[in-house]
DNA sequence: AATGAATGAGGTTTCATTCAT
DNA sequence: TATGAATGAAACCTCATTCAT
């Protein structure tokens, strides 16, 4: 039913001059922005209608459910952290730095878009039946890209093999996933986000790394 | 009206010999249960009414708001932690072996207690008000209790000190977070809680200790 | 969730004095009136609500969808014509005599309750699933009440064979079906039951009888 | 986007001599599609949209309202019919042949026409005001091409007088009303329509005819 | 003619909470 | 304590209709 074909956000969709600004990326930025502060299940239509500045039956051209438009979100996240994993795949690197470099650009993203990573570590939950199959899947695969470096970095002997793959790959994914909170917070100055980033690099590196 | 708070299920409560079931906890597990699961906004009363046997209005015995349901799961696992913290606080170990120790004691409560765990770190939020305030300063005493092994460990010497302390501490703070995590899954063997905790701990050590 | 069991509507009901009036009769009952008149889709659960006198969040305590409402009414006009259907059954007439009495007693049903009949007859369609197909079923029961009678009749002798069972008997339903709209109608003096109902009778044996 | 329907690929379209197929009638056969099945008020503008395949926007410019949609369709019936009895009505028969003739010829053309007979008899009373008088005359003047009959039939002593006309009126346009039931349904073979119509008169025939 | 975005009212349903019994 | 009926607000969603393009 809904048309809009808006690209993923990602650059290079700029082209056309009199290309009107998309009304879709306006509603899915409007709905990251309250469902990320406020959770899926207490943010109402009403709550991204307001802050759209539409009456929420208007918000269903854009939409058919607002499980839909959860799904939607978490998609373009998936998408975007998908071509980071691919990116990095590609390259011809031993399993240590390539398991850093992951942690290092996938932090990077997380960072640079807390409110997404906010949603798609806490409300994936909240889909249903195929919606919910299919984002599980982009989970495990996420975990995947870092769980093939781990085992590959046991196998050449740059990663500690005393302790399972499976509880390094999920310390590891842990420590990525919260590193969105690490800005936030109050008081104090903040940190940008290279200081984080080459912390966390540094901390898993010294964890994980073979001795 | 009734904030019945009978014992902690210590024998010698009076009249009816060795303890008799709290019908409050009871109510509390079922709780905890019901939204460790689906979260605090998707759970209804009646959700947790199902799981106790009674009807909803019969709750309201028990507890005066939903809210303040949610406030008394949440006070009793601070109350719990903060336990832990304390006795540990009391102990005299140098810095880092105190906050390994301190990993090692959160971690296992929280695995013990996973349920309760979720809810702490995902539900806070949906607190208003001076419940808010007061579960937010919980939190930031669970974050103090490492931080300041933190600090210490610097100014002595043996934790590293070319990453800020507050980084450090929310490394910290976070793997122990995410430990919650690390069992459930699906498939595969899973890991009883000695060797998850020695893995965390022999992880984090290795992470923060000075080089 | 709805725990509310009154009885079918059945006489025989009345056993206990101190039963104060069950409100699920009066809920149905207002369905009934709204429904017949309106029709099933364009019948608001506030428009019930108005008519029992609640507010409209109050009525699911007596039912827990529109469709349930309305798969309740069917249900019970169908138990009401099935024991009519098999309390002929039991007995010994000829096969004509039966169809006949068949159709009177109907039409007496019919005629004593228009509203019912009328919602059987047109807003079945709107149950769905398995709702549907059990309604579905009820309306076959119906039907081969009336065609037993036919093709017995038909084998011997005494019901017309120059036409096919299955016409015989859409017409013979169809002649009861419509029998519900014979009063009604603007002007003139109105028919009571026992003349129209006889008039159907006659009409409907002087057409299906041998010949 | 251009469903361009021009003309039913007859030959000299050009000037638009003869009849061109105007997109109105497209549209009314949608609705009709449409409606027959679901009924009026569960049929959304957007269903017809979908039928006639152009956005629901696009509609208004071939009908005011829905409710003028449904107008136009039983106004359509309507004139079709009085066609069938005013033909019927010049004719020099006597009053049971006439009766029997309508009847005849009112089956064939609701079993031609099922759909829009459907909605004939089901849906008008969703039209208000001046609309709903208006059709309601056309009922009325459907029944009285059967009404008059019955009333010369019983004078020359050709139709049975033991029943009041006014019954023996509804009962024969009951009767016709529920021929359109009569194909469709599961199973067996089907019966043609002069099968069902012969039958048909026959049935009304031998019910009414004095005897 | 057609589009598609927007409106605003109304629909069904859920739910925390209250209260007489 | 427990019940269950009732409340009233708010949730998600649908839809007939309008209108600038």
């Amino acid at each position: 039913m809904t048309q809009s074909k808006a690209g993923t956000g990602a650059p290079g969709d700029a082209a056309k001059p009199r290309e009107r600004y998309n009304r879709d990326d306006v509603v899915i930025a409007a709905a990251i922005s309250v469902m990320s502060e406020k959770g899926y299940p207490s943010t109402s239509i009403q709550d991204v209608a307001s802050r759209v500045g539409v009456l929420k039956g208007s918000l269903y051209h854009y939409f058919n459910s607002k499980e839909e438009l959860l799904f939607r979100i978490l998609q373009e996240s998936h998408e975007q952290t998908r071509e980071i994993h691919e990116r990095i795949e590609q390259l011809d690197l031993p399993p240590l730095e390539k398991l850093l470099l992951n942690v290092r650009r996938s932090s990077e993203w997380f960072l640079a878009n807390v409110e997404r990573a906010n949603i798609f570590f806490t409300e994936m939950k909240h889909l249903t039946g195929e919606r919910h199959a299919t984002a599980a899947g982009w989970g495990r695969a996420f975990e995947r890209s870092i769980s093939d470096c781990v085992v590959a970095g046991q196998a050449d002997g740059t990663i500690r093999k005393d302790i399972d793959q499976r509880l390094l790959t999920r310390f590891v994914l842990g420590s990525v996933n919260n590193v969105r909170f690490w800005p936030s917070r109050r008081s104090g100055r903040q940190f940008d986000t290279d200081t984080i980033v080459d912390a966390l690099v540094a901390l898993v590196g010294d964890s994980v790394r073979a001795r």
